[in-house]
DNA sequence: CCTTGACCTTCTAGTTACTGGAAGCTACAT
DNA sequence: ATGTAGCTTCCAGTAACTAGAAGGTCAAGG
């Protein structure tokens, strides 16, 4: 398979696969003759395990400890599980905040009448000391 | 007043401030015979706005509309209003992605045992196609 | 007078995770 | 032979800072 081929199965643009390589995420792919990378559907299904992770927030690094656990046929679901929760935590702690900025703008943007009138609470807000 | 000075009573900080210099985000400091940047109680002002603004998601190039509109005394509020409800509406589906995210994670973690067993329904469902 | 330490200056480079584009080679169909 | 689609590498840009190096400035203390 080509570079096309598998960034089509897994979903992962051609461009990202590459950069992956670069960075040491995969492996560097084996070369055809022509220099063309070449692959195989264990790589379409690391790609797309990757891919699925990134999805579900977790970093690039944090993708990096995946697969090595993944692979490592001797290793305890409490380190994965580690990993997810540290993670939820981070999803759960940038929720809040943007709930708060979420509410704060909303009333802000409540009390603003948007119309053709200079007054607005908005930028008044903005402009105070708290 | 000294850069560091505008940095504590603004709560950016200096390196910051230099930043915003550089990208034009606020006009560059008249400076003293040393070659420090002097600022006033104005900039002092004007950063804290900025400061306020990030702090509630709105990206550096909304600030310099909003410090625009701010320092127009003729604007009309709706347009104001116009780029806080954008903000409003981006923060709302981040919201909702986030969400998505920690529920599927929450759900892979709670059906994880997590202890020195090796398998593991959070990696078995990233390494599944759906 | 000299030193110390806290500031200030500029410049470069690193962060995260890609994405776009240019220049040039390859493969395959018409 | 030619077109076009896909592959290669390399360079640069994105957002918004942040860290660090090398060096100038200033006030206080010995």
């Amino acid at each position: 398979m080509k570079i096309g081929d598998v960034a089509e199965k897994s979903g992962v643009p051609a461009k990202t696969i590459r950069y992956y390589e670069e960075i040491g995420l995969i492996l560097p792919a084996k070369r055809s003759d022509n220099g063309y990378r070449r692959y195989t559907e264990d790589d379409t299904q690391t790609l797309h395990f990757i891919s699925r992770a990134r999805g579900l927030g977790f970093s690039v690094e944090d993708c990096s400890n995946l697969l090595a656990l993944y692979q490592d046929r001797e290793r305890s679901s409490a380190d994965v599980k580690a990993i997810a929760l540290s993670n939820i935590g981070r999803i759960q702690h940038k929720i809040r905040e943007l709930r708060a900025m979420e509410k704060t703008l909303s009333d802000l943007a409540d009390r603003c009448h948007g119309d053709a009138r200079p007054d607005c609470p908005i930028l008044e807000d903005l402009s105070e000391f708290h």
